[in-house]
DNA sequence: ATATATTTTTAGACAAGACTAAAAATAATT
DNA sequence: AATTATTTTTAGTCTTGTCTAAAAATATAT
């Protein structure tokens, strides 16, 4: 049953996705709320009408969690956001750190054609601005390795693959240290008192970033 | 006072431009009802609220124009929705049928931005695929030579430079005699009893159409 | 186990934007 | 000028999505 969502419905279908993906299902209502910066009120209500349109399972008290046909459309929609993001930065020159807002809007133009001509026209992307992966037409996509940069041990060679916070501040800091998906880092040094880590950016410039930073950096060996 | 207004505020004022453009101001109830598919009692409730916006004057039974500021943001989304419509056509090899719809939807994302960025990508176009003038941040354009092509004299080597109507089946239909924008026509023959005429496509095939779509045909002489 | 704290749901209200039906104003006809 | 027709506005209702405050359920701590 392919009926016409609304925007909202949309959004708390992605939310639920995304906390699901992080925290595991069932998804519970507070985080949900947090998740679109709504009142836990507003959350039960949508979670009562989304369950009766069949797209996610809901017990009171309890959580919720996606049906196939609610987890079909949540994955479109990050289809799209991530095609939008993309476009965004290959295509019109916008920094990593100004996309994502636009993309929250746009994901909801409805339109099958439009995405998978954008998808076409950016030569079928396998990741996004920040290193998240693109589902295609089937909802398919690509693991990328990853680790939290906070989890790996001194003296490897990375590579940097993602980022797990799409905040405008967090990314700009990022650039400010000159930091993008590709660069390339080593761990220096680990101080256990804050869990800081010094580590050298592209074989250059060592600096100290707090563990805030390193637990939202994904990274790769090599 | 750049208020964020909503898609349906925004719709109602792209409407009475339009309208005022076609019949002259002021524009009345009815008229904004037939253009956006709606019932002439929501309009008079929005009127009063864009007028109280300072967006339009409006007086009872009489009718609405557009202020300044209406003006200036109808103008805008106009610039949106028609470079949008450049993109889809220009960049994702849309015809010119398939992209108004769409465009009714992206014009509504709100930055400037976004919408600087696009028309820079696309070269700062003039002209939409429908041949209509895109204007410029500060809302000027170039007002395009155009006649109706069922008011020009016999004879002339003409060009096709836009159309008034945007309906994909009016648009499907000219696709199918081959006539696009920029396509050379001459006036072959009229015929009084139906006002039709029997035109010459690109020095090619004769054929004969009617009132109904000369009558929703701009050319150009040359 | 019982009391306390937290989470979630319900109840009730509100704003936006739409509709239908009825009333009021304006326009057109006889 | 009076009647009829048309247009527009008002009145009242509905749906969607939001909120706050209160009640109910669940979890935590003593
Ligand atoms: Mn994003
Ligand atoms: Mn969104
Ligand atoms: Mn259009
Ligand atoms: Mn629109």
């Amino acid at each position: 049953m392919p009926t016409k969502l609304s925007t909202a419905e949309e959004n708390y279908l992605k939310a639920i996705y995304k906390q699901a993906e992080k925290g595991g299902a069932p998804v519970n209502t507070n985080a949900i709320a947090r998740e679109l910066s709504t009142a836990a009120a507003s959350v039960s209500d949508m979670l009562r009408k989304l369950s009766a349109k069949g797209l996610i399972a809901y017990q009171k008290y309890y959580g919720a969690t996606l049906l196939d046909e609610g987890n079909r459309i949540a994955t479109k929609l990050i289809r799209r956001h991530r095609l939008w993001e993309s476009f965004l930065v290959a295509t019109l020159s916008f920094g990593w750190e100004e996309v994502h807002d636009l993309a929250e809007e746009l994901e909801h133009i409805d339109s099958d054609l439009l995405i998978d001509r954008l998808d076409q026209f950016l030569g079928y992307p396998k990741f996004d601005p920040h290193g998240d992966p693109i589902p295609d037409r089937q909802g398919r996509y690509t693991l990328r390795v990853q680790h939290l940069l906070s989890e790996m041990p001194i003296q490897q060679h990375l590579t940097v693959v993602g980022v797990s916070n799409h905040d405008p501040e967090f990314l700009h800091l990022l650039k400010d240290l000159n930091i993008q998906l590709g660069t390339r880092l080593d761990i220096v040094q680990k101080f256990e008192f804050d869990d800081s880590l010094k580590v050298l950016i592209e074989e250059h410039t060592s600096v100290i970033i707090s563990n805030r930073i390193s637990s939202q950096l994904y990274v790769r060996p090599a």
